[in-house]
Formats: structure tokens, sequence, C-alpha cells
DNA sequence: TTAAGCCCTTTAATCGTTTCGCATAATCCC
DNA sequence: GGGATTATGCGAAACGATTAAAGGGCTTAA
């Protein structure tokens, strides 16, 4: 006998196991009718007698809605998807947290898909999202236009960018003010007397540029320099390019005084090649990074770096997704114009990697 | 018009939205049933002409299956959910990256649920996991025996342990041979003339108990001394409890000469502690850690480490996981006895933090 | 007294699939 | 040629929920 059909629901002889309860089981149960505890499962008003028989069948047959049936009418999973760049990377791992506690909160399931920087994998990552009917997508993109989306714009489901933005701004998200972090970076090191300033820069994402513009902008303010060699802009933005970029700096008959680097994984890099060469820093070169603490904390020199809101970008991005997709039920469809675009900002924490010349 | 119900599917003027194409408008486009068109979409057999019909319009229309409707009548929504104990771990996020990969490749998608170190999170994550109605669960288990998992068991999902194990063993689950892991690092620190050798280990989940135990065997077996000052294992196995440990340790007037962290986040603690102090290693002490090589490669003295693979666990859980949603559907019941427990080796990195005694 | 209005209930359609049972056509063997 | 054996195809009933629309008691007011 079939659970939900008028038998006993639980153990079920034909399928061998245990089958949870539905709502017809309640059905038999309390003698009422599906359009009623429905109606009372979902919030509405039933008599006070109803209720307790529903209240009651509920507890004897541990019933629980099924989310899959539920969305099959309602057209929606309750699920986010979010497609991060790299999840073993720092920067993701930490704003995925936030986002799985947000989402949690509000009783949303998080499906993570990872791209390992690949463009291509992350458009078939979206495309499986799409398919698995998510009611929004979160996307801390490998790719560098919006292409990538596509089939989330052709289903109509909302997205939400974090972190990196596309050129032409044409989608919600959420980034921090990158181009004044940098150069309120540089003019940290300006203001200690260092003159001669190395940056190391992906060049392909919004946040790379926009980091290395900054760089600019301070050191064209104060009237520096910025010599062909040390500037270090043409690779992406990874430990690789960090490690190789620092030696080049370091194989330089005037080297810089100090460096910035402008992600994690260019950090990484760079401390790497530095201690590789057994270069001290900040006796021999002051240096500052960008995106965590991780590094500060463990390294015997901890280093001064540019903090990003991570949990922020989590809360952030969940907030705006949440947003859209009220809208679009509301609406019944998506609003095409005025993107939302959150910048959140940084804090400087100041290490000990950076030497002052003044004093 | 509504798709699906005669009209053209597409642009649909009561909901003001595109609407995907369903199965039923295939039928009307073909002329064929809904069975045959399942029957063909699913892989059976139809007449060569009916095949090309219904290929035609599905590129017209840009069919797509409804995996939720599916999953409906199929009772599976090929998704498996992953409970970590903390994403932004490294080594739950290793883990995860193969896990997704290895479920993409199959199809299958990750619901990933984050239960930061809380037993009662994890226990209510599980929960919702089970909601969802996911086919299988992964879980690298925060807890320290299977109550959290007991909604999983009532609902007759399939479970697979990662890396910690429960005491009973009552599970599926891949693990490392910690013990002998443990026993062999600490063999290569006797070997390199140390005898005065501490541990730091946490005292909760069976792999920090293991490889306590393996510790204890080589010291044993070497008939070395174990002073209750050099044995730190009465905590838990984190970044805080690594760091105030070695604290303890280097207090003592006796010094130990080389100490053995059972992982990762114990390594980093205790690296933080001694950059603190200023006591170098490996020239003031030797260190052991556990884990992987992150802090091999970014700290100037690359750590010697038994590294984990990291990579199998995942490819592993995935494949006994898959196993068993295979057997519970051709059996439609799962197979209560007989556990699976996969042991996986592990690899000594040998970095530069330990001092040979001998030379 | 009766129509209107309110509150709650029920009946039945629907969501987009799969699948069971049966009908039909084609193939084969003797 | 006829009955058995294979292929395919079809209609309809699930799967477990939500939700219009219609109905049935009440109270209230003209």
């Amino acid at each position: 006998m079939k659970s939900g059909t008028g038998g006993v629901p639980g153990f079920c002889k034909e399928k061998g196991y245990r089958m949870p309860a539905t709502i017809k089981d309640i059905k038999e149960e309390t003698g009422l009718s599906l359009a009623t505890i429905s109606k009372y499962l979902n919030g509405g008003n039933v008599l006070p007698r109803n209720k307790e028989l529903i209240e009651a069948a509920v507890k004897k047959l541990h019933y629980e809605v099924n989310e899959i049936a539920r969305g099959l009418v309602t057209n929606s999973t309750r699920t986010i998807g979010v497609s991060v760049f790299d999840i073993t990377d720092m920067f993701c791992s930490m704003i995925l947290h936030r986002i799985g506690l947000e989402l949690g909160k509000l009783g949303y399931g998080v499906l993570i898909v990872d791209s390992s920087e690949d463009p291509e994998r992350e458009r078939n990552n979206i495309r499986f999202l799409v398919n698995k009917k998510v009611d929004g997508i979160l996307c801390i993109p490998a790719a560098t236009n919006s292409y990538v989306l596509k089939s989330a714009f052709d289903a109509e489901i909302p997205v939400v960018l974090i972190d990196r933005q596309f050129r032409d701004r044409s989608l919600d998200g959420v980034t921090v003010n990158n181009r004044e972090a940098a150069a309120g970076a540089v003019n940290y090191l300006i203001n200690r007397g260092h003159k001669k300033i190395a940056v190391i820069s992906g060049s392909e994402e919004s946040t790379s540029r926009e980091r290395f513009r900054g760089y600019r902008d301070a050191m064209e303010d104060a009237e520096l320099a910025m010599p062909k060699e040390y500037v270090m802009n043409t690779g992406t933005a990874t430990t690789k390019y960090g490690y190789t970029a620092m030696q080049e700096l370091l194989k330089l008959d005037d080297r810089p005084t100090a460096v910035l680097c402008t992600n994690y994984g260019i950090n990484l890099g760079v401390v790497m090649a530095l201690n590789e060469a057994q270069v001290s820093y900040p006796e021999d070169i002051s240096v500052v990074g960008f995106d965590n603490l991780l590094l500060s904390n463990v390294l015997k020199t901890r280093l001064t770096v540019v903090e990003q809101p991570m949990e922020r970008f989590g809360q952030k991005g969940v907030e705006i997704l949440m947003q859209r997709i009220r809208e679009k039920k509301e609406k019944k469809g998506i609003n095409e114009e005025g993107h939302i675009n959150v910048i959140l900002s940084t804090h400087l924490f100041e290490g000990d990697s950076v030497r002052d010349l003044n004093s």
C-alpha cells in the first residue's frame, strides 16, 4: 500500500521502505479537504478546530511539505545558484560562507558551482543552474563579459555580480571602491617616504584594472615616476604571476623601495618570491597587499593589506538578489532598467611590512 | 495564452514574460503523444521518423526537460547535499572542489551547507538537505556522533562521511591512515635524532584521536618519554588551541626539540606563536604539520607536513555515494549491513622545518 | 423576509513529467 | 495464412502540492 492513497503512511510494502507522509495523508487523517490543509500550511486562516486537527495530524504523521511538488506549481525552487571562479580561493569561500548564512535564514538552499577560472566552464555552470530552475544567481565571475550569463538572461533569472563588474555595468552588482582603495594604499607608502613604488596587477578583470588605475592616480598626483619596469600589469592576477613578476622586480639594478600587490594571489606569490630570494621585508623592500588578513596573521612580518569586507559582499549580494526576486514576482517580469550597484568601502590594515623611510 | 496549452510557446501575455517550452508543446508540434516523446527523451526506441520530428521540435522550441517535474515523479532530484564543518577551511574547500567536479560530470548538482563547527547547526543543515530531497549526502562532520544525521537515516538517504568517522564506524566513509601517518611523522623526527618530542592535538574527533595514538605508538616503540607537559591533547583542533598550546610549550624550562601538529589549524597557530615569540624553526625547534602544503609554499621555511590526498577524498566519497544510490534504486531499500570504509594513504612532504640533530 | 456580505470550505484544474496497461502494426515461423 | 512474438504508440493515471471558482453557513441591514 502506497503512502497517500488511503493506507497508513509510513512503511510501504511495494517500495520496501518508509515513505514520507503527504498532504493526502493529512486529508485522510483529518477528513478535511486538500485546499484547507494547504491554506493552513501556507499561513491562511482556518477554523480553530481544523487548525488543531491539522496540527495534530502533522505531528502524528511527521508531515513536512514536499518542496519539489510545491515548486512545480509555484514555479520556484527556493534555491539560489552561486557561481564562483574558484571555491578554494579564500576570497570566494569567505563570501560563500556568508551567503550560505544569509540564505539559510531565509530558508533558501545554495547550489554552488565552481568554474576553476575557466569562462567556458562558467558558462556551462550557469546553464546548469538555469536548468535546475534556481530562483536567482549570485556570481563571482571568472569571465570578463556578460556572455557567460546569457542563459540566465534568456530564462529571466535575476543575477547579481559580486566583486567583479563587467565593462558595461549592465548588471546589478556589489563591488568595492577599488580605485580609491589602491590610491589610498599608494598614498600610505608615499607618506612614509617611498618614491620608487612598483605595482603588480592583473589586467583582465575590472577589479585589477580599477586597482591599477588607483595606483596611477596616486602616483600622478604625487608626480612620481612610473617607469615601465615598475609596472607589472600584463598578466592574470594569480599567485604564479605575482611570483614571476616579483622575481623580475628583484632583478632590476634600481629596485623599487615598495610594491603594491593587487590581490591575494599576488600577495602570496610575492611573499614566496621574497622568501626564496632571501630578501626581507620591510627592511629591503616594503609590501602592501590586498584582500584578506590570512597572511597578516600567519607570517612573521604581518602584511599590511587593504582589507575587503568579505562578509558584506555576501550579505549585500543576497539582499539585492532577494529584492529582485520579489520585484519579479510582483511585476511578473524583470525590471530592465535601473541597475543597482552597491560600492562597499575597504579598510587599510597596518601590519609591519612597510618601512617608514622618513624616520 | 499560456505555454503548453496549445498556443505558441514563448512569450506569454498573462505572465508577461517568456515561458520555457514544455513537453506538451512538443506534442502539439509533432502530433505525437506525451508518452512517446518522454520515451525518446529518456533514451527509448522510437521510429526513425518520430525521432526526427521530436529532434526538430526540440531544437525549434529550445525545449529542455524540467528537472523539477521529472523529480516529482521519479522521486529524485539529481542533487547531492554536502555538509561541511567550515567552508572557509582550506581542507573542506579543496574537497568540495573535487566533489563539485565529479558530481558535475554526472549531471548532479551540489547543495552545500556550512555548519561553522556547530553540531546543532549541522543537525539543522542535514534536516534542511533532507527536506530538499537530495539523493544523497556527503558529510565532513563537525559533530562527533551520528546523532546529527538522524533525519537522513529516517528518510533513508544514503550518507557517506569524509575524513572523520564516528566511534561505532556504523557509516560508510573515507578516511586516511591517520594513526600510521602520525607515527610515520614521529619516526621521521626520531630518525633525525629527536627525543624530546611534543604533540599538539585535538581531543574531540576521530581524526585527532587517531593521530594522537599514532604519536604514542611511535614514542612507545622507540621507548621515549612522553612527559605530561609535552602532550597537549585536551582542546579542539583549532588555530587558537595550536597557538596557546605552543605558547605553553615555549614556557617550559626543558623545551621539546620538536613538535607534531595534528592538523592545519594547529599548524597555523603554532607558526603564529613561534613568529610572535621570535623563536625560529628549525634552528630552535623542529615542526611537523598535517594536512596541506599551503604553508609550505608561502612560508620562508617550508613546513614539513603529512600531506592529505584531498582530491581523492572527494573523488572516492562521490564514488561510494553513487554506488549506494544505485543500490538503493535497485533493491528499493537501503542495505543495512556491510559498511564501506575506504582508507586512503598520506604522503610525508619534506620541507625545511625539521633539523637533523645527528649531523 | 430576504438579499448582501463575510468567512471558511470544497471541488476540480493545473504544474510538467513519467509510466502502466493496453492497442496496433509489423515480423517471423511453421 | 494464421497465430505467436516483437516493436511502437497512445491514453490516462500518477507524483504532491497550489489555487481559482463555486458553494454553504452565518450575520447584518433594508
